[in-house]
DNA sequence: AACGGGCCCAACCGCATGGTT
DNA sequence: TAACCATGCGGTTGGGCCCGT
């Protein structure tokens, strides 16, 4: 079906943003929020296409960004989320706080990549790289990272079948998922079942709220604690093994970064 | 000091998706 | 139901910077 262009590209600036530019934008959605990118620069006098508009602000004026180096705890945690998810920018910067789809792409692309092909690994498959026929098999396929029986990445990011929303994301068949071999070596287990092992408990009880909305009997963040320190992580907020020897010493970005942890695990972070 | 190659990252592009009319 | 619209996403690019020669 035939679209109009995003922006009227004869009377929009590209390239590289000015102060003047930024201040604009920030301006703007500091008064009028975020949202209507596509009125968003003519409103705030920005020769700007709306989509240059809302990558500007995402990726770079965002208030809450954590600028700087990636530590090694974000990095290893991308690691083990991109075997997860793939090249899920999004949904991998959804659990680490302040950091940009972009940016972790790019850092992927030009740290991670290399570090994972230093240490053997391929970076695409998560596979050894040198790993003959019999090594690898039973583990998963290369173009599907984790999910061995039709679950998408997107429903092990962003649906369990107990989220209320989750009706688009059938998982009657099988919801069973082949772990990646490092996270399944370190759970001593090679299969799991999201259902009973990572989401809340299914079908919680619904109430329908005096606005009419369907809502869940739990709260939306309520904490699970899967003990992940096995997995080289250590709690979050919600984890119940605070206290013990091994939380002690957490990172001050910790909490943050394994915000993932918690029952919004595989919820889309931006589903509030 | 000049040059060239590689790296890094901000930004762009095209497509997908979901919502609205 | 189809057409259109707005936004989001992932891949790619281009320009500036750094470093070695």
């Amino acid at each position: 079906m035939g679209r109009s262009p995003c922006c009227e590209k004869a009377h929009t600036n590209k390239g590289a943003w000015t102060k003047e530019e930024d201040q604009r934008l920030i301006a703007h959605i500091k008064a009028h929020g975020e949202g209507c990118w596509r009125s968003l620069p003519k409103a705030a006098g920005l020769l700007r296409c709306g989509k240059s508009c809302r990558l500007r602000w995402i990726n770079y004026l965002r208030p809450d960004l954590k600028r700087g180096n990636f530590t090694d705890e974000e990095d290893e945690l991308i690691i083990k989320l991109h075997e997860f998810l793939g090249n899920k920018w999004s949904l991998i910067a959804g659990r680490l706080p302040g950091r940009t789809d972009n940016e972790i792409k790019n850092y992927w692309n030009t740290h991670v990549k290399r570090k994972l092909l230093a240490r053997g690994v391929d970076p695409q498959t998560h596979r050894p790289l040198n790993a003959g026929t019999a090594a690898v098999q039973g583990m998963h396929t290369p173009s599907s990272p984790v999910v061995a029986s039709g679950a998408s990445p997107h429903q092990l990011a962003g649906g369990s079948s107990c989220s209320p929303d989750a009706s688009g994301h059938s998982s009657d068949a099988d919801d069973s998922v082949s772990l990646p071999p490092s996270l399944a070596g370190n759970l001593g287990v090679g299969m799991i079942d999201l259902n009973l092992s990572i989401s809340p408990p299914c079908q919680p009880p619904l109430s329908r709220e005096a606005d009419g909305v369907l809502r869940t009997g739990y709260s939306e963040r309520e904490k699970i604690c899967l003990c992940l320190n096995r997995l080289g992580l250590h709690g979050g907020e919600g984890c119940s093994c605070v206290g013990s020897s091994s939380s002690s010493s957490l990172h001050p970005a910790s909490s943050g970064v394994l915000r993932f942890l918690d029952a919004s695990l595989f919820r889309d972070p931006k589903v509030q």
